[in-house]
This record gives structure tokens, C-alpha cells and sequence, in this order.
DNA sequence: TGTACATCAGTGAACGCGCGTTCACTGATGTAC
DNA sequence: TGTACATCAGTGAACGCGCGTTCACTGATGTAC
């Protein structure tokens, strides 16, 4: 932070942690993330990074939680405040977006069966889920928004995932786009009729 | 198969080492699935399973293959031949059990970035892509079958992630099958109009 | 039915690797007087 | 302003580990005659 040129103190090696361990996963998403190379790309032993982290557990949590503050950001880049289905639309394309943009990093963010007990990891997610319900809330003010809000969440978040996956078309990010926004319009369609039956019964245990 | 209780030649070696791996992802779903501890589990030399695969990574994708095989087994258990929403809600939420009964192999089958080129895993998830068009194409006649089934797959599957991630409440199955038959439901509310809007324009290109 | 031999499916030693983590250390920094 | 010293943030050697993969091998099996 402040001189920082020093060639024994590196000035911010915590930070610079998570930007060599975010350079990693953008150039090789396939390689497991290791502290040792971590500290080998921040230009430092391979111990030092000890000095900020407890072990590579904590270091992963870190550049997820980073993940998840640039998703936030990336998200409220696509609109500031959508009060549309047609600008929730575009959020959920930027989520996906993000996704494919960085794969390995969102896969850090999700898909690891890392320790959940990580404060920064939890309040991080549940930033984004109280950020989308704040979303389905202005864009559908009837609605059941606790409900709503997840099934959004998981729709855009499977998108992103079988898109990630390679289990559907990725071409071009227009065909995505048109993909995810088509998707969340069924929901769009849906939601009105939900507050309405989400009112009258809890939901669908009628047949079973 | 036939006489196996020799000591010296396995009798199938090639089934075993699958049986093995899912027993060790049943075990210790954190651990990465190697090669030796297969071998290990399936009592037999570290170098034995090399007989009957290539490398590690045909291992790896022979048992996503067979997951995805069980899978759309367990899915058909769920109902057989699904033609109404509460019926196709059943095989959503047997889908999301899989996924949390389960949860190394799902990884394994859908959050490794493993190589796509693996013909049965190409095959395998091809297969599943097919029986959920299918059902819609049963469950709702006159929707276009490609588009929706698309955003049921995702929006069931990213249900199944989010749980499987500590993101959604899954104290209990039937807390987990609600949750699962509500978010299915506000698709099937739009679905009608869906195929209306689904005729008359491509989809939502109206605002942007 | 018996023998010779090819093939198949294992073994086990060895390789080189990168990893997470520990430890005692040392150079740089900043503060008290 | 200058010195003494505590603290902080690095180093580098070393540990033990499990891994994927190779190689030359050997025991078991099955087939041809």
C-alpha cells in the first residue's frame, strides 16, 4: 500500500495473494489452486503466504469471496436497479455472463466442496441472494418474494452451470443471452399466477 | 462374472474399480478420486487398473457415466412416464435427491471441468437431455419443447446445486421436495403462455 | 486326454513431481526514550 | 537526532505424503494340435 517497491517487505502480499491466485485461474481453470503456486506467481517464498493466511483452506475462501463481491459488481454494472422483467433479464444474463467470463473462479465460488464455515464466504453469498430478492421484490411486488426469489436464483444458476459444462449452445455470448433471457421470461409469465396460488395453498401436494 | 474367486486374476477388474471409486465418493466426498486409492479399494496393485483404463481421467469419466446412468434410472423410478406438472414435479424433485444423496458423484458428473471429448459421457448426458424433452413435450403439447425443456433442466439442476452448496434450507427431504415442487410449479404456470409468446416472436428482444 | 505355447491380467519396484506444512532463521520497520 | 530493542514479514531447508505413470516381470488362462 504504501511503498510497496521494498524487495524484503512486499507491502501487500495478502492482497496480492488473491490477485496471483485469480491470474492462475483465468490462464489454467483447470488446475487446482495451490499456495505453493500462489507464492511462486506473487514473486515469494513458497511459506509466506502463511504470514496471511492459516492454511490454503483460507486462501481459496478468500478469492471466493472476492468472486462473489465482482459478481455483485458485474450484476449491478447490468443495471443499477432493474424494476423491469426486462432489466432482471439482463441481470440474469450478466450472472451468466460472469460465469462463462471465468469459469475456474466461478467454480471456486460453487462448485468446491469447500468448508462452509467461512464468515467471509457465507455473508458474501448472502449478500447475493438478498440482493436478488431485493430484485424480485421491486419487479413483483404480489409475489411470494422468499420463493420467487430462490427459484430465479436457481434457474439463472443452473444456466450459468450447464452452460460451464458445455451441456448447452455457447457460441456466441448472443445465443446465451437469448437463452437465459427467454428462460427467465417463462418465470416472468409465471410469477403473477404464483402470488396468486402461493396465497391460496402452499403449493402443489394436491395429486401425490 | 463367471468364476471370480481366483486370487490372481480379478474376474473384472473393469467393474470393481468403478464400484470401488463410488464407494470412496460415497465415503470422503472432498477427497479427489485417484487412481491408487481405487486400486487400493478395489484390493489390487496400484498399477492394475491400467489394464482396463487409459489414465486416471477415463476412470474419472466412467464413473460419471455410470451416474448418469443411475440417475436417469432414479428418475424414472420417480414415474415412469410423466404427463402432468405434478408428475414432472415428482422427477424434478427425485433429481434434486439424487443430487444431495449423492453429492461427490454429482460433482464428479457435472463440476469437474473434465474433458467433454469422453464418447460415454457425451452419450450419457445426451441421453438425460432427451428424456426431460420428452416429458415436456408430453406435459405441455404445445410449448416449444427445445426452449423449455431447457429451462426446466436448468432451473432444476441449479435447485440442486444451491442445496447441494449450503445455499438453500435442506434440514429435511420433505423441506427440500417442497421447495423443489414450488419453483417447478411457477413454471408450469407460464408455460401456456410461453408457447403463445413463443409463436407470435422469438422471445424478449422487444425492450432492449 | 495331454502337451506347447500365445495371450491376458495381474505384480511390484521405481521415477519424478508438486503439494501442505513446520521450523529456526533473518532482514526490515517502527517505536520509546 | 540517535540509539536499543520489539515486532513484523519475509526466507529457505526440510519433512513426509500421495499421486500418475513406466517398465520389466510373472502367474493364470485358454486354445491348437
Amino acid at each position: 500500500m504504501s511503498q510497496a517497491s521494498s524487495s524484503y517487505h512486499h507491502g501487500d502480499l495478502r492482497a496480492a495473494c488473491v490477485r496471483a491466485a485469480r491470474e492462475l485461474l483465468e490462464e489454467d481453470g483447470s488446475a487446482a489452486l495451490s499456495l505453493r503456486a500462489v507464492a511462486r506467481r506473487a514473486g515469494v517464498s513458497p511459506t509466506a503466504p502463511y504470514r496471511h493466511y492459516a492454511d490454503r483452506d483460507a486462501l481459496v475462501s478468500a478469492v471466493a469471496a472476492q468472486g462473489y463481491r465482482e459478481l455483485a459488481e458485474h450484476l449491478a454494472a447490468a443495471h443499477p436497479s432493474p424494476a423491469t422483467p426486462d432489466e432482471l433479464a439482463a441481470v440474469a444474463v450478466a450472472y451468466v455472463r460472469f460465469a462463462l467470463d471465468h469459469p475456474a473462479l466461478f467454480r471456486v465460488m460453487f462448485a468446491e466442496p469447500c468448508d462452509p464455515t467461512s464468515e467471509e464466504r457465507v455473508s458474501a453469498t448472502a449478500a447475493i441472494s438478498e440482493y436478488v430478492r431485493g430484485i424480485v421484490r421491486t419487479v413483483f411486488p404480489g409475489a411470494d418474494a422468499e420463493a420467487l426469489s430462490t427459484t430465479v436464483w436457481a434457474l439463472v444458476h443452473g444456466l450459468a452451470f450447464l452452460h460451464l459444462d458445455g451441456k448447452l449452445d455457447t457460441s456466441t455470448p448472443e445465443v446465451v443471452a437469448e437463452q437465459v433471457r427467454s428462460a427467465v421470461q417463462a418465470l416472468f409469465t409465471a410469477a403473477p399466477a404464483m402470488s396468486q396460488s402461493a396465497a391460496a395453498a402452499p403449493s402443489g401436494r394436491a395429486t401425490a
